[in-house]
DNA sequence: GCAATAGTGTCTTTAAGACATTATCTT
DNA sequence: AAGATAATGTCTTAAAGACACTATTGC
């Protein structure tokens, strides 16, 4: 590798995802400096050489979300690097989604003039950074499929749940009502989806929930398709 | 962005895919400098600033592996940044798959000892350079999940095809034998699979096949799945 | 005719969807 | 008791898998 090395630069976008009030949400920061100030934009940064790529992704998180790497699943979505992206120059941009509990409000970290949680649906007139719609849209599009086929869900809930509180987040998330009984079926005798706990949730009106925590699985097998989409 | 930015590389690396005599073929080249030279790699090269990922992967495919931008389906796949897996410095490679049909013997290329189409079963105790094995298996888990639920099964065939030589692709990737005539009800009963034509295959030993094309479809649904896996 | 490959039909099993029913709590 | 939520059961329908059967070629 030569020293006139090409003037590309790496850096990683992360769309943080979780579930407010029912409501699939998104953390934005609101840009300090130029390009873009004062646009809302997705928590990034550069890569510092010698650092991983997820690393960064850690350090942006901690930066710039004050979130720890305990509270979320990390997962790379793609890499984004159209030239002419960035007006600063060639810069190639790692997007990872990540997806957590009710994560709290953020504080407002670096170069960040303010950072909030954004509902979905009210995004619709926010013209976001860069190419920060497109990133954006292809994360919630593969969280959304990743659903059916894997036990993504339960990285929306803390970790002891009820099955109501798991089709919430299937429900929240493609935006659909599904049968409660059904649901109950599939999601208790998919193997490795749940572990059955002996405890119930406190009771809200009704007859209480039993608890259940992740099982070790990965994969549902077969499916849980969302029917008409 | 200031000037003394980080010293960090952007490449691409192809696992590009075939079927060659029933098998699942990998095409390698053989490296001719340092580092790791004499081993084999997937072709692969740094990106020229001001060019797109996949405009990289395209100039890459022709240089590496004389193959033009029409004979492949060119599909990224994941971002590798691991500090260590270039000795030559920070190089974060974007990793993609082409998949194509019937693909011709690789031109010897620049840079290039030896170029050459190898079975996937033919590889266990080749070692391949860098991380390249990682990249490899990744990228070919990547094409047979994908074949469950995307049309991409087709773009291992020449435009005009048989149900018998689609059935054909998914055992050779798979590895498995499917029963022929449930897939051929699944399969032209999937809408948006396939498209059928007026003509039939010239007969070999027997009653002549119906020729199809690719329908418009890009999403199998529901899935076609591989049973037990 | 026979062998070979293509394609259809039938039966069984599995699982999804609709929806009724039972269970257990709060008020 | 009434109302609410949780959980199970029943019935119907759709689709997969096993496998028998028919169709069309070459020899």
């Amino acid at each position: 590798m030569s020293a006139d090395a090409p003037e590309i630069h790496v850096a990683v976008d992360l769309t943080v995802l979780t579930l407010r009030d029912g409501a699939l949400s998104v953390l934005l920061i609101q840009r300090e400096d130029e390009p873009h100030r004062g646009k809302w934009a997705l928590p990034g940064g550069f890569i510092i050489p010698g650092e991983d790529l997820e690393e960064a992704a850690y350090r942006v998180l901690a930066d710039e979300a004050s979130l720890g790497s305990g509270a979320v699943h990390l997962e790379q979505v793609r890499t984004f690097g159209t030239p002419g992206r960035d007006p600063r120059g060639h810069v190639v941009s790692v997007a990872f989604m990540a997806l957590g509990a009710d994560l709290p409000d953020p504080q407002r970290g670096d170069d960040v003039a303010d950072a909030r949680w954004w509902a979905l649906a009210d995004l619709d007139g926010v013209g976001l950074a860069f190419d920060h719609a497109a990133v954006l849209a292809v994360s919630v599009d593969r969280a959304r499929s990743k659903l059916e086929y894997t036990t993504l869900a339960v990285t929306f809930l803390p970790e002891e749940f009820t099955v109501s509180q798991l089709r919430g987040v299937y429900e929240s998330v493609w935006g659909t009502t599904l049968d409660a009984g059904n649901f109950h079926r599939k999601a208790t005798r998919t193997e490795g989806f749940l572990e059955e706990l002996d405890r119930h949730a406190a009771p809200t009106g009704g007859r209480p929930a039993r608890l259940y925590r992740a099982g070790g699985g990965d994969s549902l097998m077969p499916p849980l398709l969302r029917s008409g989409d």
